[in-house]
DNA sequence: GGTGATATGTTGTCATCAGCTACATATGCC
DNA sequence: GGCATATGTAGCTGATGACAACATATCACC
């Protein structure tokens, strides 16, 4: 809130004011809000300002979306030593309760210079996801599982962020009880055969 | 392509034309590029024509979504006799084959209104899933592990497209393989119990 | 303490877009 | 033939992304 009592001509540190108000305008009104000229009103800075630091609108978007996964990953890991079904409630914890922010991560509007960052970041969730399932043979098998349910995870996630499976799943203890449901029908094995 | 050589005043059936060539420019380019304007362009008629036709840019869009969902839930049925591992096989191969037109349709910029008529066409995919799982119980069984196979073919579908799973993955044999061993992981099985 | 290079922020500008309003033209019904 | 309605057109407004020229702060160096 230093913004707008700022007094020297220099912000101090634009960059991340940038990316912080950024989060705020995407939670509040999504990603189609989210313009540089608004960032820079609400950084308290002229519109072109945000030039200084983000080569275009793409930039600053990349840079939410990277720290998105950097929280994304953090919170697995903590959630990683209770066990894998504690990973997964985590996992959709994150994205029903950040759902403009998760949208974002996963948005294919991803230039290739964007997307280079975030695979990387991504590994973290894949990994995570691969040493919470026991009990099954080989590293190669463990990765398998591990997209598989990332997979399904996210999968779970979008559908309920999109209202697809219902409108009062997505948010609240009702999605809550649909998650343990369906995840509950779900098994890995790790002899490879024709299941659907 | 008889936009060009349109001799009479009224287009005949612009509605029509304006749904066909918004799928020609979001494929091409994806969603950002499809404009209303850039539809009239292609359409050969003025920028402000569309609006005869669809409310907003919103409604354009949603009409295009409808469109998928429909023939995405005509390329399950029409697998659904071959069994579960067919109909799994055409809902990636409808994802990557059109990617953009797919990510378009679970795109969250679904206004209220638009979800509506989407949510009932999604539906279809949803009942043929939960008829391609047999061994299970009850009804209820049966849409949990449909509601799971779903959510798992499109996280995996969006993975791919997003290029997390490796960068050859997004289309080609190599997908085919990786989706093989990743499904052929996966078990759904009526007694719920503690998986994750 | 002075001086200049560099980083950072500002003003001004342009092209493009969504959406709106007023107007023109075609079509069908009487 | 004449009129009502459906449909297409031209022009406008406000917002945005992107860029260029300019202004100011910061820091290194002497």
């Amino acid at each position: 809130m230093a913004t707008s009592s700022r007094q020297s001509y220099h912000h101090g540190d634009l960059r991340a004011e940038l990316v912080r108000v950024a989060g705020e305008v995407l939670d509040q009104g999504g990603q189609a809000t989210l313009t540089l000229r608004e960032a820079a009103r609400r950084a308290g800075v002229s519109h072109s300002a945000p030039y200084r630091h983000f080569a275009d609108r793409e930039a600053l978007l990349a840079e939410v979306s990277a720290q998105g996964f950097a929280q994304l990953g953090a919170a697995l890991r903590q959630a990683a030593p209770a066990g894998g079904v504690e990973v997964a409630r985590a996992y959709l914890r994150f994205a029903l309760g950040h759902p403009r922010r998760y949208r974002l991560m996963y948005a294919d509007e991803n230039s290739l210079a964007r997307r280079a960052g975030l695979v990387d970041l991504a590994q973290v969730v894949l990994r995570v996801f691969a040493e919470s399932i026991p009990g099954l043979g080989g590293a190669e098998q463990a990765r398998r599982a591990g997209t598989a349910a990332w997979a399904l995870l996210h999968g779970l996630a979008e559908l309920l962020l999109d209202g697809f499976l219902g409108p009062l799943a997505a948010d609240g203890a009702d999605a809550e009880r649909l998650v343990r449901e369906v995840v509950g029908m779900v098994r890995f094995a790790a002899r490879p055969a024709a299941a659907a």
